[in-house]
DNA sequence: ATCCATCTTTAGTCTCGTCTAAACTTCTGT
DNA sequence: ACAGAAGTTTAGACGAGACTAAAGATGGAT
């Protein structure tokens, strides 16, 4: 009857039924994201520091995590998402990047302000509106960072980039995405129109924690080593534009 | 620290800061909606019916409402809308309406399934998605019933349609909205190709709760009571079209 | 092998928004 | 003028999701 999405109402007892709350929502897709990169269970810390919460509170809802069967919480040795919770995770995930580049697209809202937009939307579009705008995108791939959006049935493409501060020098790479967005990061590359897709020649890296030369589009650009180190490329050919 | 959007966290003393929840906007919403059509104060039975919840509920939301300042209410006598009510009220209604004609112009979601969507997406967007999506669709004057959109600084269009059941048989009306947004009404009318802006002419009421016999373009309709009273139209010049 | 720092969980409390049951107003009909 | 019906509010409870404070587990350094 209410009208929040959060009330089940229907069976007290089956908790596996009815939509995801927001919290559930964020809570599963922050697992995921953690488990993506570093391998094995999550743990709690790394969950709270991630989502603003005090460690306690990721205990309390993990249990209610595994009462859903979205996860499987191991006492003192963290938490890992059942198949059930890693397509709940992948559904928001798609959700968010649809909308990022959705907002781009439709509404020209430029590319380091729809991150804050989407991590509020993926939670509450239907999936009929979310058919219809990868519908009107043409099923894209990617985001407006370049993160792959997963298919309708839970596929990511498998990632081949590297982040550039692992390229050597005088190699080349496509720039494809600049991992979990920051929006202070992708004003600065946008003003300097580096983007999903542009070429990138590393030309020299200055040490002691000093920037990386980097040219685009014939000019060269010093970048900070933690710039650098979250955005990622496909490397080219060796023998490539050089 | 919570990314829920309800938690105020600043200082626990001042209710009146901090975004409203989805139940403060609802309760809001539903407030100025009674308010608008029935004189006086809005009664808590009225309320808690059009909400789906206990009147308890209501009278409890009420006294939040009163302390943030939203709303007066006189136990035993009903509630009311302050100026920040109100404002809060349009501009709800305000993100609905255009949230709604957004779906139908830029993903081509039917007339009849946008109004679910619409409820709860109004409650989450930016007000930068609210300025944009405005500015695309030409700052629009009425969503896709024909409902006028408030202005963003609160303005609502004066009403000046009249019920098609207080239409004299022989008399014209432009249909301009159908109020209350009822999906099996709206799926009827589209599939006959009557839709807001189209010129209806009686042609006769039939007696005994009888359907109203109504001519649009060229062809003639009867329809039932219950429709004819929802549906409004703008009573066209005697001497118009015949 | 054990001690201590760190991480994690338990225990208890809070707010929001809901509920049911019971008590209280107000209004209407006789 | 007042009894009863209808409407409203209070009282007490609950679930979700957060918090703090305190207790318990783990594991690395000695």
């Amino acid at each position: 009857m209410a009208h929040t999405r959060t009330s089940s109402k229907a069976n007290p007892t089956d908790r596996r039924s009815g939509p995801a709350s927001e919290a559930v929502e964020d809570y599963v897709k922050a697992i995921y994201a953690i488990a993506e990169r570093g391998q094995g269970a999550v743990s709690t810390t790394a969950l709270a520091e991630r989502l603003g919460v005090a460690p306690s509170s990721v205990t309390a809802m993990c249990r209610r995590l595994d009462e859903m069967g979205l996860s499987k919480h191991e006492p003192y040795r963290g938490v890992e998402l059942t198949p059930a919770g890693q397509h709940l995770a992948l559904e928001v995930i798609r959700h968010h990047r649809l909308i990022e580049l959705f907002l781009v697209e439709a509404l020209g809202m430029p590319w380091d302000r729809v991150h804050d937009e989407a991590e509020v939307l993926e939670h509450y579009i239907s999936e009929e509106v979310e058919r219809r705008i990868a519908e009107r995108l043409g099923d894209p791939a990617r985001d407006p960072h370049g993160d792959p959006i997963p298919s309708p049935d839970f596929d990511v493409a498998a990632d081949r980039t590297v982040p550039l501060s692992a390229l050597d020098v005088g190699r080349t790479g496509r720039f494809t995405r600049v991992s979990d967005s920051d929006s202070r990061m992708l004003r600065y590359l946008d003003a300097r129109d580096i983007r999903p897709g542009a070429l990138l020649v590393v030309r020299g890296v200055e040490p002691f924690g000093g920037p990386v030369r980097v040219e685009v589009g014939g000019v060269e650009y010093a970048l900070g080593p933690e710039l650098v180190a979250r955005m990622r490329v496909e490397a080219e050919p060796a023998d490539a534009v050089s």
